[in-house]
RNA sequence: GCGGACGUGGCGAAACCGGUAGCCGCAGCGGACUUAAAAUCCGCUUUCCAUUGGAAGUGCGGGUUCGAGUCCCGCCGUCCGCACCA
């Protein structure tokens, strides 16, 4: 008896579904249609393992979908602009391009090896113009439409490399390259207006069944719609010179007005750059709060710091009362007004700003009774009953809202608003390898689109990255143009766009792919939503909102009639790795080992496989480079073969948590690929058409596992598929010959194809069924074979299990009753106490109480 | 700092609606086959006490219930996201 040899096997087999294209998605197909989508890869150099069991799952859904009858869309792309290609440009000096298109092939050639179910006649790559130059036709429908503005907005700046850096790019405050301290610097930008959707991007959550809850609650809360006040601080005394008299703050909590005791606006806040003008101190203390990353974790980890501008503001609720305004940098000028009322009391943040610069802490809410408590070292944010509030005193908190809410409106000092957390997109990258945005630059006529006749706007091939700065911005000719509209010498906008933005319509462009145009609207709309979409829960907030968003704006602007872009979403978790390390002699730093380079020796060390040094195992984490803990799917495909690979991916692990690489795993699943093809092959020659008996064992398993099977594969739970396989095998193995085993071993290959889709062809030709295991229908589960007259009732006294017995399925209650009184077990554990009650499950279990 | 999740044997895990905790795999132990090895097959494998059998047990501490891995409250630990990484 052979081993199977999944070399010749996946040769033969990927050049036979190529040869019959069976993985073509045909777009005029009577069938039901299904759309299965991995997230699209950035191609970073060579697949990597996270990358094989994210397109592995989508696999196994796509050709279980396709076997039952579906006309399936699994396409492939490449997420190809972005900075990695410009990082690989700068430190080798070759082109992002070059280099970004060597990776795809690379990539490419992975991706087939590993036998995925793709239709590659719709492959997309970003960063060619057929794609970019259909994303810039969009952006000027968007800019039409009213969608798309410029504002200022803060960057991080390097001011050594005298470049923009992204929040990755900042270490510890400083510059990843040069080490110089970071600033925010603010320069004039492109933006998407995703807030005027806020609300339905919020509302049509509700309608997404078949995403992950704690996705949609995390979009809910980055959406952050919150109700409440904004009102108008007027300045007491002088007005300094270049400022209003007066600034507006929002408030969720305008019950607690009453415990104000100052009022605080950002760095960047108008009134304060008007003081800083005249004032070097204040000044500076304006550019120190500029100093360090533009993250919300570096920005919010930053010590609480205040700088007392000496003007006061008048409260609005008594005008006898002054307030101390001041400058502090956790106040944002991006969210709200840039400005707050602080309330000590009653928010930790005030509280812990209250205590540094000794403002007052007055209690205004409080559970009954303890209205004069002092606030310790805990803001108090539980429900009570306002007091020291004046005319407020004994209201909820939430008629408390409403009554000055109503108040400020009737007096004409503020208005209930609704808030949202969510802000404008900002799109715009100081950066070479992206979308170029389609606008021009005229100093007679403003900001212009480019005329769509010249679209694509193409990126020029002829760049450096030996200075620092955007190489668009220093290219010889390619940002002079002339002026759209007057004719006069203008310049292109250098900026590119988000690589987000890439993203957020690749999906369609797959479903419909004109020369002349983004995408067809008909087709496009035949195939979407997406019916599974598959990706890294990372993506859970920006990438998924932004797609959303997009989608949502076309709809708005009459181009696409789909609301939400992805019917079912699927996050699921990385591939990890154990690391190992050995410490430098002088200086005692940890020098990470490659794992692969890592065994066992006799004495059950660790050591390094050269060298047979010493080394320390560290924890098991998400593979990364730079701690060379990196599994190289290639080397995987050449031992164990793709099916195995695959296999593995699916194996344990559920899918939406980590699963940890170890070799032993996939040693089993190699062995498991061999216990199924023995089985095929002691099937070989056996008859070709024989009916079991409806009462065979074997069969009857088949028919359970099927429906098994069948449902874990719709909830994705590939791993208790996998389980329920090998109780197939386990038992196949043990049966008789006959028909019930052959029916067995059949059903069994084509439950494995969606996951050893090599193997399974090879397996289904020498069974001698007919055609392709792909294309043959998926197995249903004969309902009358599922159904088993015996039970096993548990017996509990007091809850705990005494003993259990077989009983016919659906038995009455007080014949149970009367079977679990007479076990020996029962009689003993109940030691002739008198019993109080008895709790009957019927099937399930007898619970009885002494 | 804010937001989100997760925590069950030596390990990865399973457990429908609150109803017999640990399916399946890995590792381990014992055995068969073999001159030997590889491959394969059979058995055992939560912990503790024990002779039949019994007790404990799902991160920790409480609670609800006839009954809690599952529900509620409070801790502890780990991981992920935070708007210029993709």
């Amino acid at each position: 008896m052979a081993r199977f040899d999944h070399e010749a096997a996946e040769r033969r087999w990927q050049k036979a579904w190529d040869d019959a294209e069976s993985f073509r998605a045909n777009d005029s197909s009577a069938k039901p249609k299904a759309y299965v989508l991995e997230m699209f890869p950035y191609p970073s150099g060579r697949v990597h393992i996270g990358h094989v069991r994210n397109y592995t799952m989508g696999d196994v859904l796509a050709r279980m979908r396709r076997a039952q009858g579906f006309e399936v869309l699994h396409p492939m792309g490449w997420d190809s602009f972005g900075m990695p290609a410009e990082n690989a440009a700068m430190e080798r000096g070759i082109h992002p391009g070059g280099w970004t298109r060597a990776n795809i092939a690379t990539m490419r050639a992975q991706l087939k090896r590993l036998g995925f179910a793709l239709d590659w006649s719709r492959e997309l790559s970003t960063c060619e113009p057929d794609y970019y130059g259909q994303e810039q036709a969009l952006f000027l429908d968007l800019l039409a439409a009213g969608l798309v503005y410029r504002k200022e907005s803060a960057v991080n700046w390097d001011p050594v490399d005298m470049t923009v850096l992204a929040n990755e790019q900042v270490i510890d405050g400083r510059g990843w390259r040069s080490g110089a301290l970071v600033e925010r610097r603010k320069l004039s930008q492109w933006f998407l207006r995703i807030t005027d959707f806020a609300e339905d991007l919020l509302a049509g959550l509700g309608t997404l069944n078949a995403w992950p809850d704690k996705v949609r609650l995390m979009q809910e809360n980055w959406i952050g719609k919150s109700q409440g006040l904004q009102f108008t601080f007027q300045l007491d005394g002088t007005v300094p010179q270049g400022a209003a008299g007066h600034f507006d703050v929002f408030t969720t909590r305008p019950d607690t007005l009453f415990g104000a005791s100052f009022a605080a606006i950002a760095a960047d806040h108008p009134l304060a750059q008007a003081l800083a003008a005249n004032n070097p101190v204040l000044a500076a203390f304006v550019e120190e709060c500029r100093a360090g990353g533009t993250s919300a974790a570096d920005i919010e980890t930053q010590d609480k710091k205040g700088f007392d501008t000496g003007l006061s503001v008048i409260h609005p609720l008594d005008q006898t009362v002054r307030l101390p305004v001041f400058i502090a940098n956790f106040v944002l000028m991006d969210y709200g007004t840039g400005a707050i009322f602080g309330c000590p009391g009653h928010d930790q943040r005030d509280l812990d700003f209250a205590r540094k610069y000794q403002l007052p802490v007055t209690r205004v809410v409080a559970p009954a009774g303890e209205e004069n408590a002092a606030i310790q070292d805990e803001a108090y944010v539980g429900p009570g009953l306002l007091c020291h509030s004046a005319w407020l005193d004994g209201m909820t908190v939430d008629a408390g809202k409403a009554a000055v809410i109503g108040r400020a409106e009737a007096d004409g000092w503020g208005k209930g608003v609704t808030q949202f957390r969510l802000r404008d997109w900002g799109v715009s990258r100081q950066r070479y390898w992206g979308t170029p945005i389609p606008v021009i630059h005229c100093n007679d006529c403003g900001a212009l689109p480019v005329p769509r006749a010249s679209l694509p706007i193409m990126l020029p091939e002829d760049v450096t990255f030996d200075v620092p700065g955007n190489p668009l911005d220093r290219h010889p000719t390619w940002k002079h143009v002339d002026c759209p509209s007057c004719g006069k010498p203008a310049r292109r906008e250098t900026d590119t766009l988000d690589t987000f933005v890439n993203s957020s319509w690749y999906f369609i462009r797959f479903a419909s792919a004109p020369g002349d145009r983004p995408f067809d609207p008909v087709v496009a709309a035949q195939w979407l939503p997406v019916g599974q979409y598959i990706g890294g829960v990372e993506h859970a907030i920006l990438h998924l909102l932004y797609a959303r968003f997009w989608t949502r704006a076309l709809q708005h602007i009459g181009m696409l009639d789909v609301a939400e872009p992805f019917a079912g979403l699927f996050t699921q978790g990385m591939v990890t790795q154990r690391t190992a390390f050995k410490r430098n002699k002088k200086t005692n730093n940890i020098v990470w080992v490659a794992t692969n380079n890592v065994s066992s020796n006799n004495a059950g060390w660790s050591v390094e496989s050269d060298t047979k040094r010493r080394v320390s195992l560290g924890r098991v984490e998400k593979m990364s480079k730079s701690k060379k803990n990196v599994i190289d799917p290639d080397d995987m495909l050449g031992r164990y073969g793709a099916d195995a690979l695959r296999w593995f991916m699916l194996s344990d692990s559920p899918p939406e948590r980590d699963l940890a690489w170890s070799e032993a795993g996939i040693d089993g699943a190699a062995r498991f690929i061999q216990r199924v093809w023995r089985l095929a092959e002691t099937e070989a020659g056996g008859p070709a058409d024989s009916q079991p008996d409806s009462d065979d064992k074997a069969l009857r398993l088949l028919h359970r596992i099927i429906a098994a099977v069948t449902s874990d594969i719709d909830r994705l739970q590939f791993n208790k598929a996998v389980a329920r396989l090998y109780e197939l095998v386990s038992a196949l193995e043990r049966a008789p010959a006959g028909a019930g085993r052959r029916a067995g071993v059949i059903g069994l290959v084509q439950m494995v194809a969606p996951m050893a889709p090599h193997l399974a062809e090879e397996a289904w030709a020498t069974l001698g069924q007919p055609g392709m295991v792909c294309d043959a229908t998926w197995p249903l589960a004969d309902p009358a074979l599922l159904i088993e007259d015996t039970v096993t009732i548990a017996i509990q006294v007091n809850g705990k299990l005494k003993d259990s017995m077989e009983a016919a399925k659906g038995m009455d209650k007080s014949a149970i009753e009367a079977m679990a009184l007479g076990r020996d077990k029962v009689v003993r554990a109940l030691a002739a106490q008198p019993i109080r009650k008895i709790i009957v499950v019927p099937d399930r279990l007898v619970n009885l109480v002494v």
